[in-house]
DNA sequence: AACAAAAAACCACAAAATGTCACACAACAG
DNA sequence: CTGTTGTGTGACATTTTGTGGTTTTTTGTT
């Protein structure tokens, strides 16, 4: 079965039950078993490759959760006027960010994500500056030492931050080691940071160390964090603005 | 439905309905959502991709003489081997080079232009160095000090560089200063210098100087030059490839 | 500018398709 | 014999689709 769906890039439930001369119960069973091993995926009707197109994973990430998204950049879109310089990293939420502050014209934009800034240059009124070097193709960012070097350069008004968790105790992790550093490195340049980030973010856990909370200005998101992180929130001198979708 | 929005940059309601064979309402529905999740946007009467597509003086640029653009796009891809080092200038005909060589593996690839890294993200099997800094928007690429130093840190197998003119006697031209000076930056560096110019190259006056014609190894081109230019090309020691569309 | 006709979009509800679950039955190994 | 595994069946939940009626937008005409 796999060596169909290796062929065509997807299939329907119903060909391969006649395919296979089983009901369309015991497909689904098997389609239930892949998905949960990772090969495979369902779809309404059918069910598709895994792996199938390497952008999947960042339009799929970019989708996830996305009213929340939306409007936590909203209201954060709402602190931008015109003339200021901004940073913006490479989360799918800075994404967002970015598309709501399209209207606002004159701005100054630094960013290392190849996404923010194909929505920057959507409208030429901007001034842009891109932190390139090694790009790392997956997150459609570049986050080495060349990056890095240019951020540096700046000292934007606003940085404009995502991250992949927040734990109680911990603060703020994210998965990839490259990407962690470049944001350790960006920490120090904003006057103002502020974290962008839907409430699925204090479930997980990161696995690699990123800052504390006191190294942010202002966490907005869009449900009330758990009691732990609100503890350490206050402790640390963080605003915490939760945007009731 | 996403792919075929790929293709045509928009499509009616209509269409798609009959396309797919569903009914219209089916496609709205879906093109809401799109649209809720930033893929796509709604026009009365059809759809078109969000940011997607690219400015529309951009876009006219790269299809002027597209055909004469793939042909020589196509004959210099012959010459790219898995494992090679390229460095890809931001010129149009460079546009069509990188699709051309969408199937070769291993590259590695150093650019400074938006369109041509958002080709090589397509597939993941490349590396990619961005040449950043200040972006030029209209010329959706990076000329400054920083796009230059961080190409200086290369030695590409190959340099792929499109012009704005060629004149004979003077050399190469375009029209931007920047871009003149990022290119004279970037002849030092590669061990074969490859000059990508349709016939239309050959009538233009440029404004800026670039490079005389010694610093090129070979010139692809789509229509025999006119003969002074040939006169100065064997006087320069650059191989002349003629392609027959 | 005003107005009417036409096209397109939207909404709500019913119908169809698909997915899920629970249970019964058969094959089979220990 | 018994427990395990896989399969099919039917009831039920969920999702998607089509249709009719209504509202909004565009277009053409005066």
């Amino acid at each position: 079965m796999m060596s169909l769906l290796e062929e065509r890039q997807s299939c329907s439930i119903a060909e391969l039950a006649q395919r296979f001369s089983v009901s369309e119960e015991t497909i689904r069973r098997d389609v239930r078993r892949l998905e949960t091993s990772g090969r495979a995926r369902k779809v309404h009707g059918g069910v598709s490759l895994a792996g199938g197109g390497m952008e999947a994973p960042f339009v799929q990430r970019v989708n996830d959760n996305a009213a929340a998204k939306r409007a936590i950049a909203a209201h954060c879109a709402a602190m931008v006027c015109e003339g200021m310089t901004l940073l913006i990293d490479s989360g799918t939420t800075s994404l967002w960010f970015t598309r709501a502050i399209s209207h606002v014209h004159g701005l100054t934009i630094i960013t290392n994500s190849f996404e923010v800034a194909r929505e920057v240059m959507g409208r030429n009124d901007n001034r842009l500056f891109f932190a390139g070097g090694d790009v790392n193709i997956d997150y459609r960012a570049a986050f080495g030492a060349d990056a890095i070097a240019l951020s540096r350069r700046f000292a934007p008004d606003l940085a404009i931050l995502s991250i992949g968790a927040i734990e109680a105790g911990r603060g703020l992790l994210d998965f990839e080691p490259e990407e962690a550093f470049y944001k350790q490195a960006v920490f120090d340049l904003a006057r103002r940071v502020m974290l962008l980030a839907d409430a699925s973010k204090f479930g997980r856990e990161g696995s690699v160390f990123v800052a504390g909370l006191d190294r942010v200005h202002d966490l907005v998101t869009d449900r009330m964090p758990p009691p732990e992180i609100i503890a350490d929130l206050t402790r640390a001198g963080t605003d915490l603005h939760v945007v009731t979708g």
